[in-house]
DNA sequence: GTCGCTTCTTAACCCGGGTCAAGGCGGGCG
DNA sequence: CGCCCGCCTTGACCCGGGTTAAGAAGCGAC
């Protein structure tokens, strides 16, 4: 598991890292990290039912989304380096509040909530290493809040391709529309405007 | 500071309430809490200028927004019981990414963002309850970005009104409409078509 | 009382994006 | 090879909310 470690330390070097974290705890957490593969379309949760582990993804691209009378509204995109899950479920909510599917295959590390939660009970550090990954999410989630609130579909649009270049080549542009917060049409005119104009 | 305790504990008590946290840990970061009155249409702090508290609303109402060409879009309204302050300040960002303002004249409780820092190093099960009250704000941050993408601007105001009567009694109608993302004369409209028909 | 400010509403016009319907295109698979 | 299906685009029409401009109601200050 020892290239397991290697990946999750180099994708969350960003952070400040988890050099105090004691060594025996990250040992343990790490060793019931399991690897697993997904397919393209292959979910890892669905709303209203129990999940029970995060994700870091290694390669490949992955979001959640929500489904409301049958549209869904793609929340976040997920490439390598990053984590993703359900911060409801992972939070006692027991059951995911969002869909989580691979958009590619992908290849992903799998950390049991509860191997989680035993690293935080056992050390201070791996806690407080918790508590900072959260908040750079909820600094995410607030900023795209105020995306949503003060710029354009259009703006949006620019906005993202400019930020996540790399995903916005990746993902089918019906999926950047689900994100964006309107319709493949809107978007495919927004598109002809920005070539014509 | 007993009555500060006391309305934190009151406040916070939906959460899984700091039973473990050390006491004296908890008496010392207390003895550094300190009271502040604001009057209706001051600010607690501006986007850019660094901040050094986060706020415990005892009595009262304030909001968090954003200011983008002149246009202000508000995040959320913080009433009695709750926590407002800046993630991003908070986690080592420095300054501000917000503007936090008092909608009515509110009697707040000023928390040092050093004397939790230093509740956190000092104290595990401090860090843990910091980091479920991070949690439980990053739940409603992604419901309200959910609500963004989903909903449109009449839905949102009904869920919102239903939500938070309260809140929605208290705040003037243009601020509802810079936080359900639109301007005043479309909320306007809406409440129009709702007595209507 | 009245001046002035804040808040809310109304009306007219505009426009971006939703909706519906149709078609193009490329790639996988039989 | 040819078919189908997933993805993208286009066009026509509609409609909600933006914009601009104006005015009404409430209310505090003087």
């Amino acid at each position: 598991m020892t290239d397991a470690f290697d990946d999750l330390a180099a994708g969350l070097a960003g952070l400040a890292a988890p050099r105090a974290i004691d060594p025996g705890v990250l040992a343990t957490l790490l060793s019931r990290v399991r690897r697993r593969d997904v397919a393209r379309g292959e979910h890892l949760c669905r709303q209203g039912e129990p999940v029970d582990s995060l994700f870091f993804v290694r390669t490949g691209l992955l979001r959640y989304y929500y489904l409301a009378d049958g549209v869904e509204h793609t929340g976040q995109f997920f490439d390598a380096g990053m984590l993703i899950g359900d911060v409801f479920a992972m939070t006692g909510g027991d059951v995911a509040l969002q869909n989580i599917d691979a958009l590619e295959a992908s290849e992903l590390l799998v950390v049991p909530m509860a191997a989680l939660h035993s690293a935080y009970a056992a050390d201070h550090a791996m806690e407080r290493f918790g508590r900072r990954l959260i908040e750079i999410g909820m600094i995410g989630s607030q900023r795209r809040t105020a995306a949503l609130l003060q710029l354009s579909p259009e703006q949006r649009y620019e906005r993202f391709v400019a930020s996540r270049p790399e995903v916005a080549r990746r993902v089918p542009l019906y999926l950047v529309a689900s994100y964006l917060g309107i319709t493949p049409e809107g978007l495919s005119r927004i598109r002809r405007r920005r070539v014509q104009g």
